[in-house]
RNA sequence: GGGCGGUUAGCUCAGCGGUAGAGCGCUUCGUUUACACCGAAGAUGUCGGGGGUUCGAUCCCCUCACCGCCCA
């Protein structure tokens, strides 16, 4: 027997022990070897991360998919792993040898210092995995994979080697986002841009040829003057037309830097005047470019500054260094004015040091050549991104895409398989052997070489993933089977770094996009649709969620607000009424258990002969092809809605109540028959429930049939509902007449103030054969919903009755003495005016000419019938109306 | 500055050419033996403003306002 509530955490890790001990998930399952593969492979988290809100969503739609799929019967490969996220984790060990005082890395090695890595993956890494399984992911967990695993490891070394021999990946000085603190190159993902308040400095600069005469030029970093190699006017400022060509002194230095004139100096920002330092901001990296101008690297590794500047600044760090300039600056009387202001710094995601851009050589990868197929995949819809508008993104950022920096200065990570000779000529090689073998046909000798001590960046990794995990470069059979994979769902923040990478990747080496969809989905926010951040504290832990409401209520809300192209904005509210929803469903079961509602085999929808349990059969139909619809379109939300609907609204609210009577009465055949059904129904609503709620829908699952015959399987591998013909009209509408006489009944007592035990009769008064043959056959369930003493056929409405207008029929409760006749006058005005209104609107549609001649045949027609009937019922209304006002 | 998205019931959000919907909250009633994490009934909307297209616009187009995000 079922417990009176459902208690989520009574269940979710036994359930989850029976789908591992079952190998559910496991793809390649003998008996669907000739099965359609459906393949998913997970946007690999962070190996030192857990579980936020955002990997709840992101798992959660990827997990509906993938049960969805599997319950379709097809051979389903959901591959789960981490990457190594190379910079954060070497962060946390550092930190962690901190902590424990032991010595830095660069006392104790690399060798070293990566098996203290090893060593920590093994204790604490990961931990998400486990996060994932709780929300009930259904991985195949037997293959996890993790990006530094030796066969991905093959495969970077592979990649990298034919990419350096197909002149895709070169070596190369330009500019980077350099964390100073950390000192390494690092990606664009990992710098964020943060507001801050600090001054727009307006420095004075002497023109060489007049020193009396000054351009002043705006800048937020004037200790970067140092580098400074020109001064920038916008060619078509009429203030500075007769300065283009000549050229200023760089006060401090002494340099002499020419004015030039480009369209990157904005007129309207500053004084119009920007001084350019090449080697140290990216657009003024591009104006150099265009103009020639040198390059001047005015700081070291650390951000501070170097041998090129004058030796009274050398050694100082930036921000010393620009206090000593703007006081020597003011000394000399070249600082024209000082104002606030608020623009946008870079900042490191992890340490959050002040990014410099900074000139380095670093490897590249040649994007724009790999990005070509990448885009010509997408515009031929060989891969579709979904929601579409986002193809737009994909787009511009393919076309504007810069060079791929992929080397990073730290030591966990995948060391780059190039060896350079004593004259630092590079020798690339999957292997050390091959290497030296190389060096010594050029050299004509053997000669020592070094390796180059830099790691690739993680997403180097990450972008094989799609076809790495699945063993490539070996051809194996998982690769043939489920390369090219179905889908990849993932947040929008990360369409230039997964996807774009994995589709350059893929279709370069495996000549075949990735994956075939793309679903984007949106952000999750808190309730005040504030992005959720630690510093700000309003972050939603997951688990404490799945803890307090259940991991399947959770999902549930988060599938049913995953609404296309809108932010998430989750309270805790939400998923309380979700956990609702699933005692809810847990309350439906304990019914049907306690009503003998057992499973028969050889069941057949499509046979049975109660009125009430043809039109569920119909409702189950059209609910599970709203269900499908839902997940194959994506459209999670109104998958999520269609089955909720459905099991509260329809099933719990009328089915079961309807079912009532006839189980608790004699008629054994229809007893029987509503069981079987009963059984029936909420086994289809477990089914079509369960790639939303995993947990309780396994649980039911088993624990219906400890009376009855046994499963075969879990739910999760069992198969997913579809009908086809169990609709009926007849027994829609005489269920449809009676949901409609019931609640029209329960409305006028209530507004009539029937007090709830009082039982009344109920009189029919013009009925039809038809209706007088539901109403005798429907009674009892009639009596019992609407609480009345019973029906019975009368010529006329007695006096002082109120009277439900529905369709042919009038249903008259005779409350002589219980009601309120000017209550009830007033009701039936109000009933009629809105019948008038709405009479009155569709007359001045039909009035209308053009409307008639020009709307389709079947819109007018349907107005026309909707006024018949609406009239129809206005005389009704009327004649009631008259009876009563009669009465008084 | 460029681009994208949003503005619908008190709140959170669906809908998106032809009778405005849900959940929560609110009001009233109710312990009818699945469920008070419940049931029944009810109230609440110039569908951001202004133009246009259309027989008809919450929905399509233009424009303005405000909010948010991305890129520079």
């Amino acid at each position: 027997m079922l417990e009176k509530t459902y208690h989520s955490t009574d269940i979710e890790a036994r359930i989850h022990a029976a789908w591992m001990k079952a190998q559910a998930f496991k793809a390649g399952r003998p008996e669907r070897a000739r099965a359609e593969p459906y393949a998913i492979v997970i946007p690999p988290p962070n190996v030192t991360g857990s579980l936020h809100m955002g990997h709840a969503l992101n798992n959660t739609l990827q997990d509906v998919l993938c049960r969805f799929e599997r319950m379709r019967g097809k051979d389903v490969l959901w591959q789960p792993g981490t990457d190594h996220a190379g910079i954060a984790t070497q962060l946390v060990v550092e930190r962690q040898m901190m902590e424990r005082q032991e010595p830095g890395r660069h006392q104790i090695g690399r060798d070293k210092f990566i098996e203290k890595v090893w060593e920590w993956k093994a204790e604490s890494g990961g931990t998400i995995v486990n996060q994932l399984q709780r929300l009930g992911a259904s991985c195949d967990w037997s293959r996890e994979r993790f990006t530094m695993d030796e066969g991905l490891s093959r495969a970077v070394l592979k990649v990298f080697v034919d990419l350096y021999k197909a002149g895709l990946i070169y070596k190369d000085k330009r500019l980077v986002n350099w964390d100073p603190e950390f000192q390494s190159a690092i990606s664009d993902l990992e710098v964020d841009m943060v507001e801050v308040k600090g001054y727009l400095w307006h420095l004075k600069y002497p023109l060489k040829d007049d020193p009396t005469r000054f351009i002043v030029v705006a800048t937020t970093r004037p200790e970067t003057m140092l580098g400074d190699t020109a001064v920038a006017v916008h060619p078509d400022d009429a203030r500075y037309m007769d300065l283009v060509g000549r050229t200023v002194v760089l006060p401090l230095v002494g340099r002499e830097i020419p004015i030039i004139a480009d369209a990157y100096s904005d007129p309207e920002k500053g004084s119009g005047a920007v001084k350019i330092t090449p080697a140290h901001d990216f657009n003024d990296y591009e104006v150099g470019k265009r103009h020639a101008l040198p390059l001047i690297n005015i700081f070291d590794a650390s951000a501070s500054l170097n041998d090129n500047v004058p030796s009274q600044y050398r050694g100082l760090d930036r921000c010393t260094a620009r206090k000593r300039v703007i006081a020597d600056l003011e000394a000399l009387g070249l600082v024209a004015k000082i104002e606030p202001n608020t623009h946008p710094v870079p900042h490191a995601q992890r340490g959050s040091a002040v990014v410099e851009p900074w000139l380095t050589d670093q490897w590249y990868v040649n994007a724009a050549e790999l990005a070509k197929r990448a885009i010509a995949a997408v515009e031929a819809g060989d891969t579709r991104i979904i929601p579409k508008s986002w193809e737009k993104t994909y787009f511009e950022w393919m076309r504007n895409i810069q060079p791929w920096c992929i080397s990073r200065q730290i030591w966990w990570g995948h060391q780059i398989p190039a060896w350079y000779g004593p004259d630092g000529k590079v020798f690339v090689a999957e292997a050390e052997a091959a290497a030296v073998t190389a060096a010594a046909a050029h050299y004509g000798q053997n000669v020592a070489l070094t390796r180059d001590p830099d790691v690739l960046d993680t997403w180097f990794s990450s972008a094989l993933w799609p076809f790495s995990t699945l063993g490539w470069p070996e051809r194996t059979a998982e690769l043939a089977r489920f390369y090219p994979t179905s889908a990849l769902v993932t947040g929008f923040d990360i369409i230039f770094f997964w996807v774009a990478r994995m589709m350059m990747m893929g279709l370069h080496f495996l000549e075949e996009v990735p994956f075939h969809d793309v679903y984007i989905h949106a952000l999750v926010r808190d309730e005040k649709g504030a992005k959720m951040s630690k510093t700000k504290g309003n972050v939603m832990d997951p688990l404490v969620l799945i803890d307090k409401y259940g991991a399947d209520a959770l999902r549930f809300t988060l599938a049913a607000m995953a609404a296309q192209g809108r932010d998430i904005k989750l309270s805790t509210q939400r998923i309380e009424g979700y956990r609702n929803f699933a005692t809810k469903l847990w309350n439906a079961a304990r019914f049907a258990e306690m009503n003998e509602c057992v499973r028969q085999k050889e069941f057949d929808p499509g046979a049975v002969r109660q009125s009430i349990n043809r039109w569920i059969a119909g409702e189950v139909e059209r609910t599970s092809a709203a269900v499908t619809d839902g997940i194959v379109s994506y459209k999670f939300n109104e998958a999520a809605t269609a089955v909720y609907e459905f099991t509260w609204g329809t099933f719990c609210d009328w089915y079961l109540e309807l079912a009532k009577p006839i189980l608790t009465g004699n008629d054994e055949t229809a007893k029987a028959e509503t069981r079987a059904t009963t059984a029936w129904a909420l086994d289809q609503v477990l089914k079509l429930l369960h790639p939303f709620m995993p947990f309780i829908t396994e649980e039911l699952w088993a624990r219906l049939v400890e009376v009855g015959i046994e499963r075969e399987n879990l739910l999760c591998i069992s198969s997913w509902p579809a009908f086809a013909g169990l609709a009926n009209k007849e027994a829609d509408e005489e269920i449809g007449w009676l949901v409609k006489l019931v609640s029209e009944v329960r409305s006028v007592r209530s507004e009539m103030n029937v007090p709830a035990a009082a039982k009344i009769p109920l009189l029919l008064v013009g009925a039809s054969k038809t209706t007088r043959a539901r109403a005798e056959q429907h009674e009892e369930t009639i009596a019992r919903l609407a609480r009345l003493a019973g029906i019975s056929v009368a010529k006329m409405p007695p006096k002082g009755a109120a009277q439900i207008v529905l369709g042919e029929a009038i249903a008259a409760l005779p409350l002589a003495g219980v009601i309120d006749t000017e209550a009830e006058r007033a009701r039936l005005k109000r009933e009629m005016e809105k019948c008038a209104a709405e009479i009155r609107k569709i007359d001045t549609k039909l009035a209308n000419a053009s409307f008639v001649a020009k709307a389709p045949p079947e819109v007018v027609e349907e107005n026309r019938e909707r006024r018949a009937a609406l009239e129809a019922t206005e005389h009704k209304l009327q004649a009631a109306l008259k009876r009563v006002e009669t009465a008084l």
